[in-house]
DNA sequence: AATGAATGAGGGTTCATTCAT
DNA sequence: CATGAATGAACCCTCATTCAT
């Protein structure tokens, strides 16, 4: 048996070498599906962009479908973490700046990667129903918190009496629609400005009173 | 002069003819791409739903892309001619009302098949870059007009200050969340009903006053 | 009964229609085939050439081989046409005299449409073994005469002791190498002083004496 | 420095099998091409031919055209290697001698692969304008050779005065209609009682001094 | 663990030929 | 006779996946 100093049994290290390898590939295949779609992105282009051999991307995922869902997981986890439940605890921050600060989050993520946001999230993966539907649920997910919300505005009065669930499907699209047009917007937005814009178009609609 | 009230010449038979299978080909590549998405919805799966022979399909089109371009030329048309500019002159009916016959109209023929809708306008057919861009053009045109509506109220005194840009982007986007959420659901929705409630939505917001 | 003073009964009159129709698919097939090749040239070229619709084609030969046979038939009818026996009985031209003129006219006959002498003479119709072998029987019949010839003047000993089979060959590869040179070219060639320094040199060569 | 007498690296053997598989197919392709001719040999053939699979073609070569370009390209460089120009120096040997072998060295090539000659350069491959013009390249290329010995011959004061052009192109058909004849003849021949009588004819004709 | 040569099902497309009108 | 819509076998080629090294 071998002394060993480092906290790290060589297992481990090994780990995070198959954990790095992995993250290369799939950024490699990021940004291939980006630049090509889903479809038009072979395995030979990811691999020549991971400079990697053919063989090796079967090692790491079981095929192309895995390599994407891997991809899709992965941002829906991260545009999930950027999303918190609006807090209506006394103390906490008006409900107003806590939405605002989510949106904030979100937009700022998307754009940080317009091209592969533009495939996921905008033009809905879906187009193939072969791919799973991971994107579906997260947005089935944010359409319900978005609903709560507006019952628990409506409990409280501050919201007006409306069918929750189509002003929430209503207002899922205002933000997807936004998201769209500055993805498509070669000019780098002011997140800020945008997000105001965004919600006083979803409290107060367009009407000048 | 040869009375021929009752005789079409045989060329017209025929180029109705024509028209009837192209017709017949669109529709069955229609359910394929909608229910295939379009590279899974091979030219064989085309055929077998048209019930015609391999080179039949390209006696009437050049190829996949082509049938294709073809749908969604006609689909353009379709939704193009639903939606009237508001008409602000005296004796006009009530900009309001005007939009909501608009709405009615452009919403009734997307429920009108669903599975197609799906295809084109909630997965926005761009998610592959070799397909053509006519629906981008059509949402572009269609956010233009939202825009200079927004411009002409905000003139009038009618609508309020805001980024008309990002204002419209977020109607349309508003106008296709409600959209996809009617696809997705199986219950045939009451129109009326829900273009009233994205009416008031996009006028008034979701605050109680 | 219906009388008729014309000499041509309606077969015969019908006959020819139908040998003009014929003549007219030969003529466009032609220049299809000289356009494209065999290959290349589809029906739907030669149709379109000619101006009738498919089926009337196949009314008028069986498939695209037997087009290609009868145009071959055709040229080498007039090449052999072209080529007289050289009568050696007193009181005939001289041999030299008469074998001029039949170059003469085989030359300027292929000169006359180059494009399909290109295809059918130059390049040996055979590369493809499905096409008739027609031509290969012409060139073998007269690579017959010339090696007659031969042998005959060497009994006349006019001709030099030679394995004839082989100078024959060289001799119908001589004015084939000529022929494909002068189809290459753009310039109209003067066919007489070609034809002069090909009997030149088939006479003597090329040594200086 | 490491002694490697005997130790190919693997990358070397990789590229070793590499070209004999590419040899392979080549191979395959080559007696396909002669048996059914450039068209109607398909990939299917080839691959049929080579034992491989149809995806393994395409590694080695990007099409049908390719492979072909390659199997000429091939041949040219062999013809080629085979044919010296006269060298005319004091000590060298006599021109006829060195031409003599010239001849020689290219008439038991070509009869080496008789079928593949016969596609090459019997039937001029051009039959079909998609295909590369390497082979005329090639005949253009020897057209000038012959053309220019020609003209130093006439300085000499050894050749008469002729149409160095034309005499270069009766010439090399003079060759071509030698191949072609020895080609379609099973029995095999004796290529230097043949390359005699062509010098012969070549050089005096065939006329009886 | 990494490689990349090999695979073959499946893709879109062409075109000679047939046959009902 | 003439037509041209319809046919389907055959074509070339791509690419996700496997496996021996």
């Amino acid at each position: 048996m071998v002394a060993r100093t480092d906290h790290h049994s060589s297992d481990d290290r090994a780990e995070q070498q198959r954990q790095q390898r992995r993250a290369q590939i799939m950024q490699a295949a990021k940004e291939a599906f980006a630049a090509l779609g889903y479809h038009n992105a072979s395995i030979n282009e990811i691999i020549r962009r991971a400079g990697i051999a053919r063989g090796t991307f079967y090692l790491y995922f079981t095929g192309k479908q895995q390599v994407f869902d891997s991809i899709l997981k992965e941002a829906v986890q991260q545009l999930r973490s950027r999303i918190r439940r609006i807090d209506i605890e006394q103390g906490a921050e008006p409900p107003q700046v806590q939405l605002r600060a989510s949106l904030v989050r979100v937009v700022k993520y998307i754009l940080g990667d317009p091209h592969f946001a533009r495939l996921v999230v905008v033009n809905r993966v879906a187009t193939d129903p072969e791919i799973s539907d991971r994107a579906e649920e997260f947005f089935r997910e944010v359409h319900e918190m978005i609903e709560h919300s507006l019952q628990h505005g409506i409990e409280m009065g501050m919201v007006r009496q409306c069918d929750t669930n189509l002003v929430a499907a209503a207002l899922l699209g205002a933000v997807m629609g936004i998201v769209q047009h500055l993805v498509e917007r070669a000019e780098p937005p002011e997140v800020d400005a945008i997000v105001d814009e965004l919600i006083a178009f979803a409290l107060r609609g367009v009407v000048n009173f």
